[in-house]
DNA sequence: TGCCTGTATGGTAACGATACCATACGCTTA
DNA sequence: TAAGCGTATGGTATCGTTACCATACAGGCA
């Protein structure tokens, strides 16, 4: 709206010159208190905003990071990362650039040309759903973390949910609950181009959900464990298919909410009630599902928010020294609600 | 990475000046084909990208629009507003600054000082809920666009859902199937200090609601509209109670998708089957929710990646005319699934 | 031949802020 | 008293780019 107010006219107004000025905004000493009362008068009178632009051209860091996601929107929740990120981007007085990286290397590239014509200090690459990635874009272009996504070789850092430590922790929510015989409906993957062995969320859930089992004394039973395609129908088949077995579980560990959401169904139609007759745990902890349900679904929490806040910090923190790229696995917490009795 | 390579370098690389050079970067006449050659060889070569820090020094506009939300995350896809800013800046060559408002005053007018040391082209205010709010910075300070939120005095432009449309829409799809009853389970207002009837959705939805009924000579039936508080158990109670009416609806237009997942337990258990028994429409398409639900759920669609697109084209617009200030209602369109029989 | 015009080219000031250098003053200490 | 130091202050070059100005040459025309 205004013209814009430079230092000069400050200086004018004050009545010292261009120098005092900056020596006052970046606090440094050797300015008499007199002047520098004046100076911030007229600071405040003048409604000055020092220019971001020409002190980074002058040499300062540009204060801004680039977060550039993928285009696949699977889980709405997987947006907490760039809230996290942002959250911890503002502590340290840094902006998110943000953009999308569109559907193919060559718009991504162009993203990332946006981003260092501006000098970002660094780039959050994010993925709506955890799994390896190729990065579409050259790593050497910028500092890069990838979050909720990895590069198979690591040859940069990344953070991920531990999916071991989420099919860990639902299992065992159920065992201590004092269940015995626990189903377990897992994803499977529906997309093509990625090996389901290769899918974070479904290996790394089946290994927690064994290892708990083992933990608790439990033999492993594959009757217990199917797979789902994730469509509605196939998750109700493996609800009823797990429920009619000759020894039926007293709990059910869901791949996600929505088959959880099914799952709830089909007890319903045989006239099984949750948590009494049947526990069921859900993943993801949609909200809007868990809490709508009735009885509300206990669930294990993605840590999402928490990603995009260790994926900015590890930005900061490798600016200053030389941090090796990691892999950096964050729990998955239980959402403690009404579908498991305790 | 690699020390920034800049017009100079390019210019003595090319064995010609830097104004040159300049030229062939923004297509200036009166460059030799030979020496046009050789800059953009040597860029290519050298891997020189221009400063926007420098060009917007220099006076070219900064390319940067803020993007600002409240920090409430109530529907998830709320989101989906900043994919539709996005996409639209990145049409216009501009990059998107998000920050987050921040609960209070203060902090989004820091946030706002970030902005305005930037020189952003213009701001978009974006709310995770339709409805009425003050603006936590003054208007004078950058052009504002506010997307699904609005001021009560109009004073500013903005974005909104054609509540009144949705509610239209999602009546007249249950009346084109041939219901004559249709049992509505509105919202309420369950936040401090927001009149409901200032609520948008509760509000314009009811209207809309009634409006379809008269368009089809159907006369309104208070005993079929109920409130809910939102929470599960009041979502229920109300479906139940509808339901037990002494002549219960053969159609359900439910608040919101949670609702009318509350619904499909509700007459489940009343052994009343969705579509053929009663028919049930949602509002706001939780996509997991809605292909979650068996049979999937026919819904209405919350235009929030319109919105997004709408700020920032007319952020771009308001660049070369004067606009007024106006309040813009988007459409709501009709999701088709299985929960209406046609 | 001399002048004008269109094309081609490079030097340089400016954008706003800061780091460096130069200067100046008052006070202590040898 | 002279040297030396800490404090206070302002001038100016600089960052990378572009607008403006100056210059230079070739060809057309009187």
């Amino acid at each position: 709206m205004s013209a814009k107010v430079t230092i000069k006219e400050i200086a004018k107004h004050a009545q010292v010159g261009t120098t005092t000025v900056s020596r006052v905004l970046n606090s440094h000493p050797y300015v008499s208190t007199e002047k520098r009362r004046r100076v911030m008068e007229a600071i405040e009178t003048l409604d000055y905003h020092p220019s971001q632009t020409a002190r980074h051209l002058r040499g300062s860091p540009s204060g801004l990071l680039g977060f550039l996601t993928d285009d696949v929107a699977t889980t709405p929740y997987a947006v907490d990362i760039i809230r996290g990120a942002q959250q911890v981007a503002w502590e340290h007085s840094r902006v998110l650039l943000v953009a999308d990286s569109g559907r193919n290397r060559q718009s991504a590239e162009a993203a990332v040309d946006v981003f260092l014509e501006r000098e970002v200090e660094g780039i959050v690459y994010a993925a709506m759903y955890h799994r390896p990635v190729e990065l579409p874009y050259d790593l050497e272009r910028a500092p890069t973390v990838l979050a909720n996504c990895f590069l198979e070789d690591r040859r940069a850092p990344s953070v991920v949910p531990d999916e071991f430590d989420g099919g860990y922790t639902a299992t065992e929510a159920l065992l201590k609950a004092g269940h015995r015989r626990i189903g377990f409906i897992n994803l499977w993957e529906a997309r093509v181009g990625i090996l389901p062995s290769l899918v974070p969320a479904i290996n790394g859930r089946l290994r927690g959900y064994r290892q708990a089992l083992q933990a608790y004394g439990i033999p492993f039973d594959a009757a217990l464990v199917r797979f789902t395609n994730q469509s509605p129908a196939d998750n109700y088949h493996h609800a009823r298919g797990l429920m009619s077995l000759s020894e039926p579980p007293t709990a059910i560990f869901c791949g996600n909410d929505k088959v959880a959401m099914t799952c709830y169904s089909a007890l319903a139609e045989l006239n099984l009630h949750i948590p009494q007759d049947v526990a069921v745990i859900g993943f993801d902890n949609i909200v809007d599902i868990a809490e709508g349900l009735l009885p509300a679904l206990t669930t294990i929490q993605l840590p999402h928010y928490e990603m995009g806040k260790w994926a900015v910090q590890y930005l900061m923190d490798s600016q200053n020294s030389d941090l090796k790229p990691l892999q950096r696995r964050l729990p998955c917490p239980l959402v403690l609600r009404d579908s498991v009795q305790l």
